[in-house]
DNA sequence: CTCGAACGCGCG
DNA sequence: GTACGAGCGTTCGAG
């Protein structure tokens, strides 16, 4: 079998041809004549059995491994790779030197500062502080320590000390660029020009080769190096840890430990375990075994730091071809995808692009930061200061506000001391403070309310001289029920405590939205400001049920837009000195998606001709035509719109107005505006019934290039799981189509990079401008280049950049990006899909591309 | 004292 | 019990 071969250089071709514009008709799946033949011939699966026959365990034989020491040996091994079109790779990583010093420096420094406590005591309270003192910087010292022999999976304090490559099962080579004991690689080379050898030669022979797949197990950590030495693992790739992860959760989700990380449990190591039975070498033991703190201590060339290194490749290659037997064997019929394809063409690809974000990371301003932090400190102070007057005045009691300003203590004034409403019990049956609560006590006070019931009392109308009514009068018995209650609630005396609650609540919303943006947004953000770099590298996974990213450590995902954030944590994040921010996002991306996978005309048409789907949903609700809908109308309807895609009911509606856009609606108004969006989009719930029946027979769904996701629940007795795994049916070919489809951008967006970074690169080597290089391969001048157009995050339907702050760098990386994003997904898809483009020096301060570009030429020519 | 559940809040 | 997806900081009570 030709592996290489099978994969084309173009995905997005190869996709489009493979798949269908529009879903196969599931009669096409049964083989003719006669539809109970096809059932004995194939029998029905049960849903979400995929019918997996899992291949036979290979034999393992004896090991082929050995160093290799010269460039001779690892151009001939190379070929090797080549002929055979497989490269499994894995780099061992050590403390760079620069690391390492400032390790030794602080761990003299702390070992002096412990050594001086020694001394005789003054007295007995001397000695105590003394012992204190002295657990304190041992216990630092032990953190930083930690955090030291850690430096090896970070790529800006770490170097790769060794390689290992394997083209075929049980065969091994290694390389030892840069170890302190045995033999190594080139030994008459300084180390640095040894390992850019071995880089140079990688990169030529394998990264760069078409006819190569490289495999690595967590590509994402191979990438980031490759990234650190200038280099990209260009397709054909293949990532066996994401295969195995994927195929096992749909085809044994059994076997997984955590379903919600499904790699908890599944490293190389416990899989090669449970897959071939094999107990591979433990890192720290081996580190252990010798008494040292990093691989590149102990020899590579021969024993056991030879064996560690090469079973990795060794390993990794077998699980390729282990899991690529299954994933061909996961598929979904009725659109024509198979996992094998969405793993090579999507997913697996996308490691790299994880790698490289992470590498990359965001630029931050300590500066900015620390400004605001006190501004912040302040406006919290103060409003703690006057929240603790005003209880003391009211009940003479203190409040402990805690950092949240939701404590017990909270609770206990509020509704203990003062009696004031409670709005909705939490989901424990619990106070809540939350910010629809506070919404609701406001809102009662304000009209002397006991609680939310009375609410409807308010639009009672009453007869004209209702105020002389007396309790038990004639006329009070012709008033109605709710009458009678609505006269009852207008002769209430006001809450006694209704003026000094409503400055409480307003404080505690003031106080508690300062907590959220200084813990999680800027110290929980700093915190994880890497010290060589300066920027927040924040870590993403693809372990998410809709295929979409996650970020954590901290999460990239979730920095506070400009309107909902008073300190501005958005323009924390800036480019470097000389470079800019580009930032391009999909436009009403998930809508857009909605309106294929549904067929809606409404919405196709909308999306065709430029139209504007909130004012016409804005039209289908009030009744009126669409040119008399109101600005207000409008923005009424985007929640409705949002919803619908989600499913969504006119409990979760009404809430959404609520907390977002500060209107109380009846639950009947916000039946009204679901039944209106869902009848001017009919298509859609159409769609959404018939997905849920389409995944009640499969057992899942899956996304446009072919990831599954398993709904167990969907034929469940239980009607709020089932009814909940109907919505996630809908929902998901959605959200995760919009997954894949950023992935696939960001993919060729990686490739791209790696293109014009290689055209730079041979053009130094050859002392040549990479513009006439490229003329003479007859390729596109380099356009996204490593070190000048650098991806840095993703969120969603977005993808931040920094670039070269030069408007010619700018202008050719947006139109490319921005061409990129905006193809068809697949061939036939109804409606245009839209990118737009902006740039900023921070993240809080963008403007549009085009005037910019304008400013800064005019500028250039001025100057 | 540690750990995890509950709560609440930021994002698309 | 009433919307899809996700992470994280704080509080509080159980062990």
């Amino acid at each position: 079998m030709k592996l290489g071969g099978l994969f084309g250089n173009m995905p997005q071709k190869t996709l489009a041809k493979a798949l269908p514009a529009k879903p196969a008709d599931s009669s096409q799946l049964l083989p003719l004549p006669g539809a109970a033949l096809a059932r004995a011939i194939a029998p029905k699966k049960r849903p979400g059995d995929f019918g997996v026959v899992w291949p036979t365990i290979p034999q393992q034989q004896v090991k082929d491994y050995k160093a290799i020491l010269t460039q001779a040996e690892l151009e001939a091994y190379a070929d090797r790779c080549e002929a055979l079109g497989l490269c499994s790779f894995d780099w061992e990583t050590a403390a760079s030197k620069a690391a390492r010093e400032a390790f030794a420096a602080y761990k003299a420094e702390m070992e002096t500062k412990i050594a001086n406590l020694d001394g005789f005591p003054m007295d007995e309270k001397d000695a105590k502080e003394r012992a204190a003192l002295k657990k304190e910087y041992e216990a630092q010292l032990t953190t930083t320590r930690e955090a030291y022999l850690m430096t090896p999976l970070d790529p800006h304090q770490s170097e790769v000390c060794t390689v290992s490559l394997a083209a075929a099962p049980h065969e091994s080579r290694v390389v030892p660029i840069d170890h302190k004991a045995g033999r190594i690689f080139e030994p008459t080379l300084s180390r640095e020009a040894a390992r850019k050898l071995v880089m140079d030669t990688l990169d030529r022979r394998i990264f760069r080769n078409r006819k190569v797949v490289k495999i690595a197990v967590n590509l994402s950590f191979e990438t980031k190096f490759a990234a650190k030495y200038g280099k990209y693992i260009l397709l054909p790739v293949a990532d066996p840890l994401v295969m195995w992860v994927r195929c096992l959760q749909v085809a044994d989700p059994k076997r997984l430990n955590d379903l919600k990380k499904p790699a908890t449990g599944w490293g190389l190591k416990p899989a090669t375990k449970a897959v071939f039975g094999v107990n591979m070498g433990e890192f720290k033991e081996l580190l252990a075994k010798y008494g040292v703190d990093f691989f590149d201590e102990i020899a590579a060339d021969s024993g056991d730091g030879l064996v560690y290194s090469a079973e990795d490749a060794d390993y990794g290659l077998q699980h390729y071809l282990y899991w690529k037997q299954i994933a061909i064997q996961i598929k979904d019929d009725r659109q024509g995808t198979n996992y094998d394809t969405w793993l090579h063409e999507i997913e697996m690809p996308f490691s790299r692009v994880i790698g490289l974000m992470e590498y990359n990371g965001m630029g931050w301003d300590n500066h900015l930061a620390q400004m605001k932090r006190e501004e912040a400190w302040s406006i919290q102070t103060e409003a703690a200061n006057e929240i603790n007057q005003l209880s003391k005045e009211a009940v003479g009691m203190e409040i402990s506000l805690g950092k949240t300003g939701k404590t017990n203590s909270v609770k206990y004034v509020l509704f203990n001391m003062m009696n004031l409403p409670k709005g909705k019990p939490t989901d424990k049956g619990g106070i809540s403070l939350d910010e629809e609560a506070l919404i609701d006590i406001k809102f009662m006070l304000e009209n002397n309310l006991e609680d939310l019931t009375e609410e409807k009392l308010l639009s009672v109308k009453l007869p004209e001289g209702w105020e002389s009514y007396l309790k038990d009068s004639p006329e009070w018995y012709e008033l109605g029920k709710d009458q009678r209650a609505a006269v009852e609630l207008r002769n209430r005396p006001p809450h006694p405590f209704k003026d000094v609650g409503l400055r409480m609540l307003e404080l505690m919303g003031r106080y508690q939205k300062m907590n959220t943006l200084l813990s999680s947004h800027v110290d929980g953000r700093e915190k994880w400001q890497n010290p060589v770099t300066g920027k927040i590298h924040a870590s993403y996974t693809p372990w998410t049920d809709t295929s979409r990213l996650n970020s954590m450590k901290p999460n990239g995902q979730n920095v506070p837009r400009l309107e909902n954030d008073e300190l501005g944590v958005r323009n924390f994040y800036v480019a470097g000195p000389g470079k800019i921010l580009f930032f391009i996002d999909f436009s009403g991306f998930e809508l857009r998606i909605l309106a294929w996978k549904s067929g809606d005309k409404v919405m196709i048409e909308i999306f065709c001709t430029g139209g504007d789907m909130h004012r016409k949903t804005g039209a289908a609700i009030t009744n009126k035509p669409e040119s008399e809908v109101t600005k207000q109308e409008r923005t009424d309807a985007k929640p409705a719109n949002f919803g619908m895609a989600y499913g969504g009911t006119e409990h979760a509606l009404q809430k959404t107005i609520k907390t977002d856009y500060g209107q109380r609606k009846t639950l009947a108004e916000c039946a009204v505006m679901v039944d209106g969006t869902k009848k001017a989009y009919p298509g859609v719930p159409v769609f959404q019934h018939e997905i849920a029946m389409q995944a009640r027979e499969d057992g899942f769904v899956s996304t446009i290039y072919g990831y599954i996701r398993l709904l167990p629940d969907i034929n469940s007795t239980n009607t709020y799981y089932r009814q909940s795994a109907g919505r996630q049916a809908a929902n998901t070919p959605i959200q995760g189509t919009a997954a894949d489809v950023m992935k696939k951008a960001q993919n060729e967006v990686y490739e791209e990079t790696g293109r014009g970074t290689n055209l730079v690169f041979d053009a130094t080597e050859k002392g040549m401008n990479p513009v006439d290089l490229a003329r003479e391969f007859g390729e596109a001048p380099p356009i996204l280049v490593h070190g000048k157009t650098d991806m840095e995050a993703q969120i969603h339907d977005e993808m931040i950049f920094e670039m070269d702050d030069d408007p010619d760098v700018v202008e050719a990386a947006w139109h490319w990006v921005q061409a990129t994003m905006t193809k068809p997904p697949i061939e036939g898809f109804p409606v245009p899909i839209e990118a737009e483009a902006s740039v900023g020096y921070a993240w809080g301060k963008k403007m549009s591309v085009e005037k910019w570009l304008e400013e800064k030429r005019a500028a250039q020519k001025g100057a």
